[in-house]
DNA sequence: CTTACGGCCTGGGTGC
DNA sequence: TGCACCCAGGCCGTAA
């Protein structure tokens, strides 16, 4: 499930092939999931890759149009849960559910696999910011402690519903929230406005510590994750808690458990991250 | 406004 | 071999 260190890390391949690459042909399988298909057709041919950039999930290729069409546009991709981007050489096998072939100029080709087709492809003109991006809140590794503690400690949502939320911190999805709060020991349904000072810190602390060596370790394969260049990610080796359920806590050896909150899977150590006692429901 | 929750999209995996 | 069911992330509508 790409989240922020596996975008990232389809978004370092890209930017070692892309740059400069121009787009000869586009060719499209289903497209329920672009948002305009026909701008596509019509304006990414003769197009040039100026760059590429991860935004919170989202991947945007910035690039500079042809005479015809309009002269600098975005696409704009979402891998969803199980889009895969790659870059090949045009005669290669073709895997299956892939819907989008962008012919490069160098014999390559830019293909976008997606078995569920919650990604989501949109191309998007003009040189201003982006609409989709701006409502987004600020990325967990350039938010400073001060910012961080500010967005969480005013909010009376759960913690792990904060930390997923994108309009709050860009990025984070279930794996990652998770592995960050057993780290920094805090149980996912306490509130934001609950946790101490100390707490906040450690928590930011984590969140970054985690991402920064998920995104070291080329991301989590956990179902079908692959880079750009089809290779596998390693951090799925070192959760601690994600989809360990029954197993023993790497800290303390308590049986992982799992529970629903924010409408997610949660994992956690029922020993290292205490339940509030404040938040249940029924208890007066 | 904030928060919580259910439903929807799709198809692979699981269990009967 | 079939098939109902679950689950995933983001988003949207609704309700408190």
């Amino acid at each position: 499930m790409p989240e922020l260190p596996e975008v990232e890390t389809v978004v370092r391949g890209l930017q070692a092939v892309l740059p400069g690459r121009r787009i000869h042909d586009v060719r499209l399988g289903k497209t329920d999931f672009i948002e305009d298909a026909a701008a596509l057709e019509r304006d990414l041919p003769g197009s040039r890759v100026r760059g590429v950039r991860r935004h919170g999930k989202f991947l945007v290729v910035e690039l500079e149009g042809s005479n015809s069409g309009p002269p600098r546009f975005s696409l704009l991709i979402h891998l969803g849960m199980t889009g895969q981007i790659l870059v090949c050489p045009a005669d290669a096998r073709i895997a299956a559910h892939t819907h989008v072939f962008f012919g490069l100029d160098d014999g390559r080709e830019f293909r976008y696999t997606d078995i569920r087709r919650f990604g989501k492809m949109r191309l998007i003109a003009g040189d201003s910011p982006l609409a989709p991006l701006e409502k987004l809140g600020l990325d967990p590794l350039e938010a400073s402690e001060k910012e961080f503690v500010a967005l969480v400690c005013s909010r009376r949502a759960r913690i792990k519903a904060l930390l997923l939320d994108q309009t709050v911190l860009r990025g984070m999805g279930n794996i990652y929230t998770d592995e960050s709060l057993w780290r920094a020991r805090i149980h996912p349904t306490r509130l934001g406005a609950s946790l101490k000072e100390v707490e906040l810190r450690r928590l930011y602390r984590a969140v970054r510590g985690i991402l920064n060596e998920a995104i070291r370790l080329r991301g989590s394969s956990v179902s079908d994750y692959v880079d750009s260049e089809g290779r596998t990610g390693e951090f799925q080796l070192r959760h601690r808690v994600y989809q360990r359920l029954g197993e023993k806590c790497f800290r303390c050896g308590a049986q992982i458990r799992r529970t629903i909150v924010a409408g997610r899977s949660s994992y956690f150590c029922p020993r290292c991250q205490l339940a509030p006692r404040t938040n249940r429901k029924g208890s007066r």
